[in-house]
DNA sequence: ACACTGCAAACCTCGGATGTTTCCTCTAGA
DNA sequence: TCTAGAGGAAACATCCGAGGTTTGCAGTGT
């Protein structure tokens, strides 16, 4: 095994073992490239890695600290990971976002705050009557958040947010907007802050299932015409 | 920002562009280095963090070559992610798995091909009567993710593999063994395969719930009169 | 008490030199 | 002719040392 992936791995075992805990600040390069017995280059590879991922954050002028290791955090990198996918995995991603979120707004009618609501109804309302493509984006990739958000778990949060990731989001709604579906996905937010705001978990969940299922059947529809893959 | 990241943020679009396709070999190090304006160290960090997500695969004596870029592939590297999480998350990660697993059994329940269904079967009787715990979490973790396969969906099958990764689930098996909860555990193996060998997509959603959810009341009590945390 | 200056620490980037591994070709022998 | 082995070229791995840049902090003057 190269020396570098051999320092991550040492990395990752002093801040597993809770010899680096969140916040700490590493030894400098020089001291810990001959600590663990390689060449700065080398180990600056190996942090450069595990920045990428969020585990380290390095501050020039400052050093190199380990990051809050919090789930939004970490797998928020994932999101990175997620924009590499092409067209031809959006359907199996999208399934999983069908069984993530239905679930995620049951929990979120159980969970959230008046506040967090009141803020949901704020958010529909603040759409304007013909949005651009760019805020309808923002608008909806927002509801989900929030309802994500209020499940109270943040790994969930954090997973659906990155699975529902920009580039994803984007190419569906370039298409959809072209088929003037904008009102009926505009209901279905309403109707899901509606079951959310009525206090009615399983409600709230098979309306998340209508909206994912309806984005689904576009997509599938889409893709089949265009693409002659499979 | 650092050259070193937008390197990388270049070689990420170059790959997403279609200019580098998977299986793609890129241009040697000094060649690249010089076409993104840059130094050959800086260069390695980049090449050496694209790696650790698996984006890109280096030989030695070779080349530097884009993966397969398939979704399992890439969320396996989420496994190296969650590895950094600490113990108060592991009820968060176990609220996922605990959505995500029952309806990848569902799913398993009617996508399996009767040889996977014999696997399965296979893997249940070829436990010993009494196994070491390395046996027990080694077909433990091959049970549930012979389902995950199951459901024909590489990405949920990834996820959920990343969610039940080796450390978080040795961690609590180690508990449960000591308590003797073995036998349920084998039980309730049981019933999933049982249910899924019938072809009943709903029995074996609710057997796997009540797997789950057992897991986690065990774990809640466990943390609950342990840690003193919250 | 506040603001500015200066310095030191730490990371950033670069270029070159040397070692290792792999692949490919060429050759010698069967 | 085919095959096995030797050799060399290509590409990555590792290291080293030399500036450059940013940041945090202490010291100083008002």
């Amino acid at each position: 095994m190269p020396v570098t992936d051999e320092a991550i791995d040492k990395i990752k075992g002093m801040i597993i073992s809770g010899e680096l805990a969140p916040g700490d600040r590493l030894p400098k390069e020089a001291d810990l490239a001959q600590h663990l017995g390689l060449s700065r280059s080398s180990l600056r590879e190996a942090v450069k890695a595990l920045c990428l991922i969020r585990v380290l954050d390095v501050r020039q002028g400052d050093g190199t600290y380990v990051t809050s290791l919090e789930p939004k955090l970490l797998l928020d990198a994932m999101t990175f990971v997620v924009d590499f996918h092409r067209d031809d995995t959006v359907l199996d991603f999208l399934a999983v976002r069908r069984i993530l979120e239905p679930a995620a707004t049951a929990m979120a009618a159980t969970n959230m705050t008046e506040e967090d609501i009141a803020e949901l109804a704020k958010l529909l309302e603040g759409l304007e009557e013909s949005p651009t493509v760019e805020s309808l984006v923002a608008n909806d990739l927002e509801f989900h958040r929030r309802i994500a958000l209020g499940t109270g778990n943040p790994v969930l949060c954090s997973l659906i947010d990155s699975l529902s990731g920009p580039t994803t989001r984007a190419r569906i709604w370039r298409g959809l907007t072209q088929e003037g579906a904008v009102a009926k996905t505009r209901e279905q937010h309403r109707a899901i802050y509606d079951a959310i705001a009525a206090r009615e978990p399983e409600l709230a969940r098979s309306w998340a299932t209508v909206h994912i299922s309806g984005v689904e059947q576009w997509l599938r529809n889409a893709l089949g015409e265009h693409g002659e893959n499979s």
